[in-house]
RNA sequence: GCGGAUGUGGUGGAAUUGGUAGACACGCUAGCCUUAGGAGCUAGUGCCGCAAGGCGUGGAGGUUCAAGUCCUCUCAUCCGUACCA
């Protein structure tokens, strides 16, 4: 008998699959179709990690067992090839972006391929290519036509590593994302022009259809924080001696008569006009030190600071003077960066007002009712909100308002190794965007990556591709030398899937109407940043006419990361992870591997990485292979070996027909875990019965091995193919092959009753499936072990849960 | 702080509408077998107890014939977030 050696069969069936383009995607298909997918993978010279296998599995599966059940299913696959790592590995290493790229990658192929991933190789997609980035400057350009994409001068966060401006959702503890080790500097402030894109224009949208989605809570609820919604009023507040009004947002305008104070940030544009002469020089030194300030810095600060601006506004209420403070808790990025305080009512006002001496005014008490507010005493905070900014707005100083914590996206980079904003900047007309018959804008090829020194990227230095005509007044223009954020080129990448190769159009509608949204996609990180992107981006695409769903994924699954034994994180610099090629290699098979990935725990915890855990799977597996083969080794030649008998058979057919309706269901749902138990069960079920009924070339025999096998195969399907074939087969077990369950052998004649006295199980008792209540009870009194608890005793109370239990209180 | 989740054997984890707690796997124990291997097979394995039986899902109460599951309080851990006016 052969053994089981998945170093044989694995590279074996790679091959065929590969050859006859098994897992190519015919996506004019008349079938029903399925997308799967997991976020892409950002190549680095360092290949897959255990973490990949996990991603890039649980999509897998998904495809699989869809493709099995007769769909046309997509597993694509591409790279997020732009970016800082290649950048920096290129500056360090002395080769080019490039050139590293075109060795990393076909590494990879083989790598995903020796994981036994499903993957449409025809399609495959490369973010870095002319052919693919064409496509993101085209997405540039429309979104600016369509004014959504616009250049502003900002205060920005700014790694000094990266020499680049960071997004919010870039920066993690202070630091920059890429830069987040122990050592890392923290981020700095630096104003700088910058491209963004308007994606506070759907935040209300966005918002709004989040609760909708079949997504992992966690991610919906981080989605919705993100953007922030809060419902206020913009009331303006006169200042003494100026022209100029105050405008402050306000959630809680029924607090206006607590008012004891204003604070302005100190980026505010009215700090300066509003600092008296005596305070001038002491508000000059606190602003420039707060802006220095970085984020992590104002959070480990307890204390409240700030000082007195010398000036005074006037609360529209009741025409008080209040003093105005510039102090650094006020944030210039939130509201009009300008607050009225009231420090009764708000912790940091409080704090505030404690610190330097300042009033503290109550004007709401216990039962939320309005206090010392004059013609507003009595009134709730609800009514007094309403009616005071409703009075106010009469004289125009008040004006309704909803704001959103979340910000513009910059996506201006000043690196080399983006894509190319397709902007010309003029002397005449300013930044020109050029128009779609000039793109793409190819990056030129250079062979010093650093960054030009002056803010600028290494793109400087391309002295004759910095020379174009300006597209409106054709006189000599330079380029745009900042290249896009990589969350751009990976905002759209499930719509090239689609249409991979177009030249003429970023996809083909018709297409891409009907393969998305994406059903099912997966990934362990970018709750926040690439999945809001990619929402706001479909939305735009939806709207300008190209694809008729506004949401890009169906379905979102946010599983977890594989950790350490102990839970702890694997790290990417000590490389302690455990290397999926060398498990593949050391002889236990990809197979294994990603069914002791799946079986673990389930997909939201992640696995935790036990050295044991492959081997036991393969142990599994090597069964699954053992049983098939003494059945195929049996005598098929004889007579008898046709049929078994009926109550053989049937028992057979009923574990068979159970295990196929919870793997089915457990696939559908997404519990990996409890299928593949399932599917273990059913084996040592198969193991037991082998020796209790007749084992022969039966029918009954076949179909219970193939469902089984069947039903594996989604998770190792190499060793699943081979047995198919052996078991007689010629096609793929691949493609159409999924059991269908049939009722009539999931019922038996006989139902488990459990027996309770006073609640605690005193017998299991087998009845016939048609008794009734009266039969069941009487079978349950004459067991002896029940006897004993109820002899001698009134029973008070019989209770009959058909099928299922019968307890009696004594 | 705030928001969200999760607490079940030595370990990872199972448990439809409340209805046999611990499936499946790892580990461990004993026996068998052999081509002595990273094997394979069989049996056992929540805790206490010789047993009958009792106890048991972070803790304390409660509802119920019956609670891992529902309610109240409480403790612990993990994740997200960070002065959002």
């Amino acid at each position: 008998m052969n053994r089981y050696n998945p170093k044989q069969i694995e590279p074996k069936w790679q091959k065929i699959w590969d050859e006859t383009n098994l897992y190519t995607t015919d996506l004019k298909s008349s079938k029903p179709k399925y997308m799967a997918m997991s976020m892409f993978n950002y190549p680095s010279g360092n290949g897959i990690h255990v973490g990949h296998a996990m991603n890039y599995t649980i999509s897998d599966v998904k495809a699989r067992f869809k493709r099995q059940q007769g769909y046309e299913s997509y597993h694509p696959v591409g790279w997020d090839s732009f970016g800082l790592p290649a950048e920096n590995y290129a500056i360090k290493a002395g080769i080019s972006p490039q050139e590293s790229m075109a060795r990393i990658i076909p590494a990879y192929h083989q790598q995903y391929k020796a994981m036994g991933w499903s993957n449409d190789w025809e399609k495959e997609v490369t973010t870095s290519t002319p052919e693919y980035y064409k496509w993101t400057q085209w997405l540039f350009v429309k979104l600016h036509e369509h004014g959504l994409a616009y250049q502003d001068s900002r205060w920005q966060w700014w790694c000094t590593k990266c020499q680049t401006v960071l997004a919010n959702e870039q920066i993690v503890d202070g630091k920059c994302w890429r830069h987040e080790g122990k050592d890392d500097p923290i981020v700095e402030k630096k104003e700088v022009k910058q491209w963004f894109f308007k994606i506070t224009d759907y935040a209300d949208e966005l918002l709004e259809a989040t609760e909708d989605l079949d997504w992992t809570e966690s991610v919906k609820l981080s989605q919705k924080n993100w953007i922030g919604k809060s419902s206020g009023a913009e009331i303006d507040f006169e200042l003494k001696g100026l022209e100029e009004k105050l405008t402050v947002y306000t959630t809680r305008a029924d607090t206006l008569h607590g008012v004891t104070f204003m604070v302005l940030a100190p980026e505010h544009h009215l700090v300066e006009k509003l600092a008296t002469k005596e305070n001038q020089q002491e508000v000059e030194r606190y602003v420039k030190q707060a802006i220095k300030k970085t984020e992590l810095e104002r959070q480990s600060e307890k204390k409240k600071t700030g000082v007195f601006s010398g000036s005074y506004a006037i609360n529209p209420i009741n025409n008080k003077q209040i003093p105005i403070y510039v102090a650094d808790y006020v944030l210039s990025g939130y509201g009009t960066g300008a607050i009225m305080a009231v420090p009764a009512h708000d912790e940091r006002d409080q704090q505030f007002a404690e610190a330097y001496d300042l009033d503290i005014v109550q004007v709401v008490n216990e039962q939320d009712k309005l206090i010392n507010s004059e013609q507003y005493n009595g009134l709730t905070v609800a009514e007094a909100t309403e009616q005071i900014v409703d009075d106010l707005a009469k004289s125009g100083k008040a004006t309704k308002k909803t704001n959103y914590k979340m910000r513009d996206w910059s996506v201006s980079r000043q690196r080399y190794w983006g894509a190319p904003i397709p902007v010309v900047n003029c002397e005449d007309c300013g930044s020109v965007v050029l128009p779609e018959d000039q793109l793409p804008v190819v990056l030129p090829e250079l062979t010093d990556f650093k960054p030009s020194g002056d803010g600028r990227s290494a793109l400087a230095r391309a002295t004759d591709w910095l020379k174009a005509d300006c597209p409106k007044c054709s006189k000599p223009a330079e380029r745009e030398t900042d290249t896009l954020d990589t969350y751009v080129c990976s905002s759209w990448y499930m719509f090239r899937y689609l249409d991979p190769h177009n030249q003429q159009m970023i996809f083909d509608s018709d297409i891409a109407n009907n393969w998305m949204p994406v059903d099912f996609y997966n990934g362990a990180d970018h709750a926040t940043a690439h999945l809001l992107y990619a929402r706001f981006i479909t939305r735009f695409l939806n709207k300008i006419g190209l694809v008729s769903t506004v949401e890009p994924f169906t379905k979102m699954l946010y599983n977890g990361k594989v950790t350490a034994k102990d839970g702890s994180a694997f790290s990417k610099t000590l490389g302690n992870g455990p290397d999926p090629l060398e498990i593949i290699n050391s002889g236990y098979g990809a197979d294994a591997l990603r069914t002791y990935l799946m079986f673990a725990a389930p997909l939201e915890f992640g696995a935790r990485w036990d050295s044991k855990g492959v081997p036991g799977t393969h142990r599994f597996l090597s069964r699954l292979w053992n049983i098939t083969e003494e059945y195929l080794s049996l005598d098929s030649s004889s007579a008898d070996s046709e049929a078994i008998p009926e109550k053989e058979s049937r028992q057979l057919l009923s574990i068979t027909h159970k295990n196929i309706k919870k793997v089915t269901e457990d696939l559908d749902a997404n519990r990996y875990n409890t299928a593949i138990s399932s599917c273990m069960e059913t084996l040592n079920n198969l193991y037991l019965l082998k020796e209790k009924i007749t084992f022969s070339r039966s029918e009954a025999w076949q179909t219970a091995l193939e469902s089984l096998i069947i039903c594996i195969a989604p998770f190792a399907p190499h060793i699943t193919e081979e047995l198919w074939q052996q078991l007689g087969h010629s096609d793929s077990i691949h493609v159409d092959h999924w059991p269908k369950v049939d009722e009539q052998y999931l019922t038996s004649d006989t139902m488990t009753i459990v027996v309770q006295v006073n609640g605690k199980l005193r017998a299991n008792i087998e009845v016939d499936s048609g008794a009734d209540q009266a039969e069941v009870i009487k079978q349950a009194k004459a067991n002896s072990n029940v006897d004993s608890f109820i002899d001698g005793k009134t029973i008070k109370k019989e209770i009959y849960i058909p099928k299922k239990l019968v307890n009696f209180v004594v």
